[in-house]
DNA sequence: AGGTGATTTATGGCG
DNA sequence: GACGCCATAAATCAC
């Protein structure tokens, strides 16, 4: 009864924080330059966590919970992947 | 294999396609009649209790032998295998919980995290 | 109310 | 060949 009341008030649901723009900003640039296949290896993710300042961890979330909502409403993210698929065409890698 | 859908108007913007990933993979089961709008699939929340136990048993154990899983399983009315898959789950969370707990803010960490029992209900 | 990060059930592949 | 590990799906929670 105590651990389940201890995990009822650490979980990790109760402090949620929105990540900075700058990581939502990277990690939408890899989701949507790979849209083909956004699963990002072991290494991409450390790299991404890097650079976006979270948890590797945290990029597994991110990645699930886009490619879960991303393809339950597809229309809805169009604006979102023309707007990074024209910032990748400045500079592009990878995805044709 | 891979859907191009062109119902756009006369614009070359990057038109909508599906890959493979985007399919749905894990579809309900349910019986085919009452074609209802969305068959989501269900995802049955435990109760405290079942949650309670199963916790109380993993630390008892981390493993569970066929026999126990068999007790357990008919003793919180859920089937073996989702004991089976529910202490694969839980292995799946101590080993994240156990590793490295990062290199700031926590200097001495005791894991109180599962041991201390007892005191209470 | 809806968005979003995290957690909880559940699947499938591989060893 | 059942069992564990792992990455992931999908639903749901909590804010």
């Amino acid at each position: 009864a105590v651990m389940i009341l201890r995990s009822r008030f650490l979980d990790a649901r109760r402090k949620r924080r929105n990540f900075s723009k700058q990581a939502t900003e990277g990690l939408n640039e890899y989701f949507y330059s790979h849209l083909s296949n956004p699963y990002p290896s072991e290494e991409a993710k450390e790299e991404l966590a890097k650079q976006c300042g979270i948890t590797v961890s945290q990029v597994s979330n991110w990645f699930g919970n886009k490619r879960i909502r991303y393809k339950k409403n597809i229309g809805k993210f169009q604006e979102e992947a023309n707007l990074y698929a024209m910032k990748t065409a400045l500079g592009g890698t990878q995805d044709n | 294999q891979v859907q191009r859908k062109t119902a756009c108007q006369g614009k070359e913007k990057p038109p909508i396609v599906v890959y493979p990933w985007m399919k749905k993979v894990h579809i309900a089961h349910v019986n085919p009649n009452h074609m209802g709008p969305e068959p989501k699939r269900l995802r049955t929340a435990y109760t405290r209790q079942q949650v309670l136990e199963l916790e109380k048993e993993f630390h008892f154990s981390r493993y569970l032998t066929r026999r126990r899983r068999v007790e357990v399983a008919h003793t919180l009315c859920l089937s073996e295998r989702q004991v089976k898959v529910w202490f694969q789950n839980r292995r799946m969370r101590w080993k994240k919980d156990n590793k490295l707990p990062n290199t700031k803010g926590r200097s001495k960490n005791k894991k109180a995290t599962d041991n201390n029992n007892s005191s209470s209900s």
